[in-house]
DNA sequence: AAAAACTTTCAGAATATTTTGAAAATTCAA
DNA sequence: TTGAATTTTCAAAATATTCTGAAAGTTTTT
């Protein structure tokens, strides 16, 4: 790619993540706004991040409130300001964790209590349903391994050691 | 939950993955078939399935396209029968590691490209591209420490054993 | 206490995604 | 070959998601 202009490589990136959030089941427009303040070296109130995107004040507020579920930004009040404003986590393995642990949250821990359910519900008396709950069991299993194989490399920084070490072990 | 007959659990499994499917990003039909795959017991051909979910024979048609794109299904051609039949994976490890695999591709994959492209096209001559070009590094760095996680988790069942390793490790 | 500044809500509009089903393409048996 | 069986395609319909903007709610100032 061609050599850019500041602004134009800051638009291009906000789009990106724009885009590629969709593919991760994250809301374009979140990505965009947590995309805008990543990049924005101060804090920025609500009608800066709708004139700035051309988007409704509506949208910015509900996405500006996902985010802060997700952890990712925070409302920031300033001293003498009516109006709130909100910055974002620059500490991109910081970002990373969050969106990880979050996503754990969301995908992995529905399908564990999910399979949970319906092992209660069967009583394996007859081969279909040994058949059946092999299934439910496995799912179990492997659901249980990746979410603990989630936290632990969430739980602390010395898993980046550990890690480089399976990955050079691996190679 | 109430006991079960295994018809009823069945169709809550089916139904389960399809709703959970959408939380991470996969269409609930593909979801829905492909559960359904996994607890025939035999291979099932386009119209079973249409019956079976009540969709349409396109609906069908591309979603099972999509499954094997996956490698999550694979079509059988059976003796005698002009139909042709699908059969999913059954090793759920396999299934897994087949998904998380496809995520890799999808997901981290053009974010890497993404950041690099950006990376070129900003030289880090003022304060304030150094600053954009420090977060898509970090970005990148996260992206490939990430890509090179999965890869090492996938790579060899050896993984298992060392993922327990780190898992005890940190209790 | 009233008004101004600001934030939140939410019904309807806009947009995006998924599904249908009939027509076109392909495959196979005769 | 022909034509019946089967699969694939794709435009239009159905459904789901996201966005808007004005009204309602809240907080702060005067």
């Amino acid at each position: 790619m061609a050599l850019m202009e500041l602004k134009e490589a800051k638009d291009k990136f906000i789009h990106t993540w724009g885009t590629l959030s969709t593919q991760w089941g994250i809301n374009r427009t979140m990505a965009q706004i947590h995309a805008l303040l990543l990049l924005s070296p101060k804090s920025m109130n609500a009608d800066e991040i709708m004139a700035d995107l051309q988007i409704s004040r509506g949208n910015v507020n509900m996405n500006l409130r996902d985010l802060m579920d997700w952890g990712l930004i925070f409302k920031q009040l300033l001293p003498g300001e009516r109006k709130e404003f909100f910055i974002a986590e620059k500490d991109i393995w910081k970002v990373a964790k969050q969106i990880a642990k979050e996503r754990r949250r969301r995908e992995i821990g529905p399908l564990i209590e999910a399979m949970e359910d319906l092992k209660e519900g069967i009583q394996p008396d007859t081969e279909e349903k040994e058949e059946f709950l092999k299934i439910v069991n496995d799912i179990s299993k492997v659901s249980v391994f990746a979410d603990n194989t989630m936290t632990s490399l969430l739980k602390s920084d010395e898993n980046w050691l550990l890690n480089n070490f399976i990955k050079v072990f691996n190679k």
